[in-house]
DNA sequence: TCACGTCTCTACCATTTGGTAGACAAATCT
DNA sequence: AGATTTGTCTACCAAATGGTAGAGACGTGA
């Protein structure tokens, strides 16, 4: 009845494969091998690839939500502590679960009908994380510029970080914990830097 | 003998395609068709699959080298406004030609011999990017921080903006010429107090 | 024990994929 | 003119893809 086990196993198994090689280059039967079962029990768990997608895209929601939830409700009263806090909770799955945030940027590649399945799960979070900003930014705590592009700017730093190490390697960069450390040291220099209020 | 037309065009379709859908989900049928021609003709001009995926990396690098080499050499010795032609310059195909960093991006999905074909190309430039950074900070011109993953960033935040306007509509963003106009301001405000000596 | 729902499997199928072989026309060279 | 090279085509092929049909193993409640 509720064996979640298998099911869980294979949302878990394609949201790494689908963030790490890209939705539209991972099979139905990779997928399968890498669980250890054959494409048509995906295909009992999930009514079609499509709806598979779906799913895996409300896993990796759940869990990003789970994660941005927590930092911004935590300590503290001054924004760039907070901003920061948030930071560093989204580039934590970047370490753990790398697939994650490269996922949610698969996002760009989809169709239509995925694309507004993730966004309804995200935009309470976003909707939050903007009018924060927004009030911080009036009460003169923040750089005032635009909240929304703002925000934009934000994730796409956080998330280009964590989603190109190739990218970054390019630039020099070392792979390792070490490497990372100081990566998310930059990152959050960076952001605190920009959003200083002037 | 230098029919360069069929050969051009091939490329610049697949370019395109890649760029926007993704390397793996475009097939030689689809470039064909868009292009107007059979997929053998692609196969006559290249030798294979792989072989149009190198060639098309390389059309973009040249693209993309051609842009940022000039605002590098860009007049004004003032660090922040050098930085800021760059941005400009990497910014301008997200307008014009959005498929070009999106192409780029892809660099994560693709395997090593394709990454270090891209990379080989690029390399070069980034040199002289991080140097160029490097140097300002010890005059002390440009914030103090790790040249390199500040370069890193700061290409992840511009790639992230042009590649994701799909995250930035979730965020509340217009996806119109004047809402173009706002991302790009927001963005150089962003970088700038984010390099901004302290 | 028997019926029933749950879960995974084997056996197929139509379509699409990257790629090969080679025909054919036009241009170019000798 | 005859031979050769260049460029595009039609005709295939083997492998992989998403998906259907249905058999069989397993436990659970009546």
């Amino acid at each position: 009845m509720v064996n979640g086990s298998t099911r869980i196993r294979i949302l878990d198994t394609a949201l790494d494969l689908f963030g790490t090689r890209g939705v539209g280059t991972v099979s139905l039967d990779d997928i399968a091998d890498a669980v250890g079962v054959r494409k048509q029990t995906i295909l009992y768990w999930f009514k079609s690839r499509s709806g598979l997608i779906d799913a895996v895209l409300d896993h990796a929601a759940d869990e990003l939500l789970v994660v941005v939830e927590a930092a911004i409700r935590s300590r503290g009263d001054e924004p760039l502590d907070r901003v920061d806090a948030v930071v560093c909770a989204v580039f934590r799955p970047v370490v753990r679960r790398p697939a994650l945030l490269g996922l949610i940027r698969e996002v760009t590649r989809l169709d239509e009908s995925h694309i507004n399945h993730l966004r309804g799960r995200l935009s309470a979070v976003v909707d939050r994380c903007v009018s924060y900003l927004t009030s911080e930014m009036e009460k003169g705590r923040l750089r005032t510029c635009d909240p929304m592009v703002v925000a934009g700017l934000l994730y796409s730093t956080v998330s280009g970080t964590g989603t190109e190490p190739i990218v970054l390697e390019t630039f020099g960069w070392e792979p390792n914990a070490a490497g990372l450390r100081q990566v998310r040291r930059e990152l959050r220099g960076f952001v605190r830097a920009a959003l200083q209020p002037n």
